[in-house]
DNA sequence: TAATAAAATGCAAGAGCTTACATTTCTATT
DNA sequence: AATAGAAATGTAAGCTCTTGCATTTTATTA
């Protein structure tokens, strides 16, 4: 307490444990090159100096650190949670670390982020989405930090991606909305600029209406940032711009489960008077009531093969292919055959 | 692509602007303390190469790497989400980063994620709960890294926390729920031996009893993991084992919307069959149906305080001081008055 | 214009670790 | 008991930065 101690290296553990820097090191890494007894000695001496190896220097010389970095675009909801904890599930299976960095959905976080976390040392990335500008894309190149896109998947895109296709999955939510009758549609949606997923549900929307012969620009949309609170505010600006509305698709079920609320709270009947789609199918939907209808994303499946393809890449060079998984329907309470 | 080509330092950097390169770090660290016209030279340089410092050789260097660790039980659900967030956000306001590892509630895990991010160069972190192992306390205190703890607080320890005392809060509670008639209270709850939160709440409700003349002894708890589904099957064990039961207290609102949808399941009425009262007030409990009656945390108030004091211990020597906050309860709709 | 102070830059010594290579210590074999 | 070969350990260079101190350049003043 009173004086100040320097916090103890390499050196100084092999001092106590009167052997060289070099052993101590193998000890640590490469425990059954050393003797048993001396490895005994050298482990005393680290405990009794609460010895704990600096990570920088580590990182510097052997020039790898096992960590891989993810970067999603908030931690104050579930949509991400559970992919992200397979992720770190599959990483910590092979002796990797995960790094979270949250960037609130804005760009110019989300380049701060990848710096800080390739500055780190992070081996490679993990990142939500494609787009983003070039210069970032640069960038890792130039570090040589192979990142790999999730929770998407575009085969137009050269950059190998593991998730599935929003507008696809959005697309096949909708020709059933539409199956059922709906003809006015409304979107609540996230801004599209840089959040490519958005986008793409967007446009699987937009599909499956000129597949009905419906003119995609009826589809009324309402852009707002992700939040339950955000979702009812949206929910109410839609009823209000466009009464007509039976059917509000929501950008994810964050917003649904806002728009559900406001729903019953202005005393629409749900899904009587108005039906209401989520995206993602976290706890949430599940415990809304009543139960929302949403599309199904394979979280945990997603963030385990993202986990494995970056190990294999990074421990025998093995390519990353891309993979499609399968984003399902769930039809649950919150959706019925349109009023006339 | 083809040629294996390393990542570009300082000294590239330096050469290709044609400065040593102690003139290109200040550049990048003390930006005033070089010219004008050298600084332009030496940011194009940067720019050209996509150079991006290394975080282990600059922590080496200076002593310092403006990184807090934040060491959570589960990123799994939102319990910690929020409180992380508002964490963050203050450190990111004062230039910090942080740097979030989760310990799936495992002791062991918590361990090595504390000397993961100690030597990844952590200057300080921010721990969930006192308990743990002196061992662990020693070495953070021999790494000279100082922690506070938060989610709790027990001026009994001589360790600082910020939070608010789990067992007074949840008293508070049980004792409205004694009030309105209850005498068969249970318990669903995590684990107490190393959650020291879990184990304040179920003291707390104990303490009620007292004070109302109830033997502590009859509150019945069932112990499980955190998790929607567990919450459920724990339900489900309580009214076998204990018909009686009119009150269910839950470890957290996790548990208690398993437990509220199991109920439903099962055809009890909620909360005139049965009353169950969550805590945290995630936003969960608000969406819940009905919605649960929950002690508030303050979340946002605590994370941001956290973070306030470890900048100002990081960066003016400042002895942290504990400070109590306060959680409410929230009356919602899973509470009524004891049927008979 | 010379002298002096201030500002800008450079030099080089670390910071704590890993690892190729050299050296020493065992083990097994004859 | 001598010795080859394997196993264990040691030596020292190098990984990429920061920073105290020395040196050079620029600005200021008489």
């Amino acid at each position: 307490m009173s004086k100040e101690q320097p916090t103890p290296t390499l050196q100084d553990v092999a001092t106590a444990a009167k052997v060289s820097t070099a052993t101590v090191s193998r000890c640590l890494n490469f425990p059954d090159q050393v003797k048993e007894k001396t490895r005994t000695k050298v482990l005393k001496a680290i405990k009794m100096l609460s010895y704990s190896p600096n990570f920088g220097a580590r990182a510097m010389a052997s020039r790898r650190t096992d960590t891989i970095g993810a970067i999603i675009p908030t931690m104050g909801n579930a949509i991400f949670a559970r992919g992200l904890q397979a992720f770190q599930d599959e990483l910590h299976l092979h002796g990797f670390t995960m790094l979270v960095a949250s960037t609130s959905y804005r760009e110019d976080i989300e380049e701060e982020q990848i710096r800080a976390l390739v500055g780190r040392g992070a081996d490679a990335l993990l990142l939500i989405g494609h787009a983003r500008s070039p210069e970032i894309y640069r960038f890792l190149e130039a570090q040589a930090v192979p990142a790999l896109v999730t929770w998407a998947f575009d085969t137009s895109l050269s950059r190998p991606s593991i998730g599935f296709d929003n507008q696809k999955a959005m697309c096949r939510m909708a020709k059933k909305v539409i199956d059922l009758g709906h003809r006015n549609l409304a979107l609540v949606s996230a801004e599209t600029i840089l959040n490519d997923r958005a986008k793409a549900r967007q446009l699987g929307i937009e599909d499956a209406m000129v597949a009905a012969n419906l003119c995609a620009k009826t589809l009324h949309i309402v852009k707002t940032t992700y939040g339950i609170e955000e979702g009812a505010t949206a929910f109410e600006q839609v009823m209000k711009a466009a009464p007509q509305t039976t059917a509000v698709f929501c950008g994810n079920d964050v917003l649904a489960v806002g728009a559900l609320r406001r729903a019953r709270e202005l005393g629409f009947k749900v899904p009587q008077d108005v039906s209401i789609i989520g995206f993602d199918d976290i706890e949430l939907a599940e415990i809304a009531y009543p139960a929302l209808t949403t599309v199904h994303v394979p979280h945990r499946e997603m963030g385990r093969r993202a986990g494995e393809a970056l190990i294999k890449l990074l421990n025998e060079g093995t390519q990353i292919e891309a993979v499609e998984l399968e984003a399902s329907l769930v039809f649950r309470d919150t959706l019925a055959p349109a009023r006339n």
